[in-house]
DNA sequence: GCTATTATTGACAAATTTAGTCAGGAATAT
DNA sequence: ATATTCCTGACTAAATTTGTCAATAATAGC
């Protein structure tokens, strides 16, 4: 199981397309990466992959950029990261049976139920709670005035 | 959050050494390290740090060996696996408040709870606990078998 | 005391993964 | 046309994971 940079990456660059994208209606990646200090071509690739999850959409050319496909309040966080996470399963076998030499290994359950409950608990936020949640309990100037921004 | 092979392969063989230890009292690396095919060289670097964590105990020279320093009642997967990985914090930030240049960042608060929700998961399960469930769940001959040299 | 067995330590090396870069191409608003 | 922006594939560097190795220290049994 491994949450890296690029799950974490994925999931600011949304959240701030989410806050900014009703004032302008695409977004473009630069300004994205800038804002959230992610390297630009790197996020290039995420948003690959976003893309290709059917989460973003894209637009060419000035005045081009992306914006999410759907209403940030369908959007959970699990799906964004197993979009740019190739290693998420927490088993070692991938769930096969036979884990450790033909037999199913003393903690395979234990990991298969780890797993689960990762899962469950990214796909049961979607990228509107996560902003919902951060205004609630973070009232500096910046949120406030990203929040009169997007609405 | 990274849980790799160290994690897996500690409670694998802690395991085993609870399974095996009240037949001899004290098990040596090599036969734990044979029956989960896991690379003696490399479960010692596990062991060095699960007996720096006073989980394991050790006893050099012949019949010497490893057995658990407490009951497996008493020893939970979290702190197995903290022993031994050291990357399995989600938060980018370690729980630092400026994460984001100065800033909290926007998916902060999510990370610091799906940590918590790792860590609760992880730390609610006693080695014995795992033994249980798999003995339940699974009544193969092999199990059967070590159920009844283990007492 | 000698020997075989087992843990202890520190350093080293290979393989894999992550993180980031780059160059060139394609679409589109102006 | 031109500037802007996304699109694609390949590439590199750094870090991490996954081992390996050699030498040492302790101890049981003879």
């Amino acid at each position: 199981m491994h949450l890296t940079t690029k799950g974490k990456y994925a999931v600011v660059a949304l959240l701030d397309l989410a806050l900014n994208e009703s004032r302008f209606c695409f977004v473009s990646l630069s300004e994205v990466a800038k804002r959230q200090s992610i390297p630009a071509p790197y996020l290039e690739q995420l948003f690959r992959n976003l893309r290709k999850a059917k989460i973003l959409e894209a637009v060419r050319g000035p005045k081009g950029g992306f914006r999410l496909s759907r209403s940030s309040k369908d959007i959970n966080i699990g799906e964004i990261v197993s979009a740019v996470e190739k290693r998420m399963d927490a088993t070692q076998c991938r769930g096969e049976v036979n884990c450790s030499s033909g037999k199913v290994c003393l903690a395979h359950d234990l990991w298969t139920d780890l797993n689960n409950q990762v899962k469950n608990f990214l796909s049961s936020k979607s990228l509107n709670d996560i902003l919902v949640a951060q205004i609630d309990t973070n009232n500096d100037s910046l949120t406030q005035e990203v929040l009169i921004a997007s609405g």
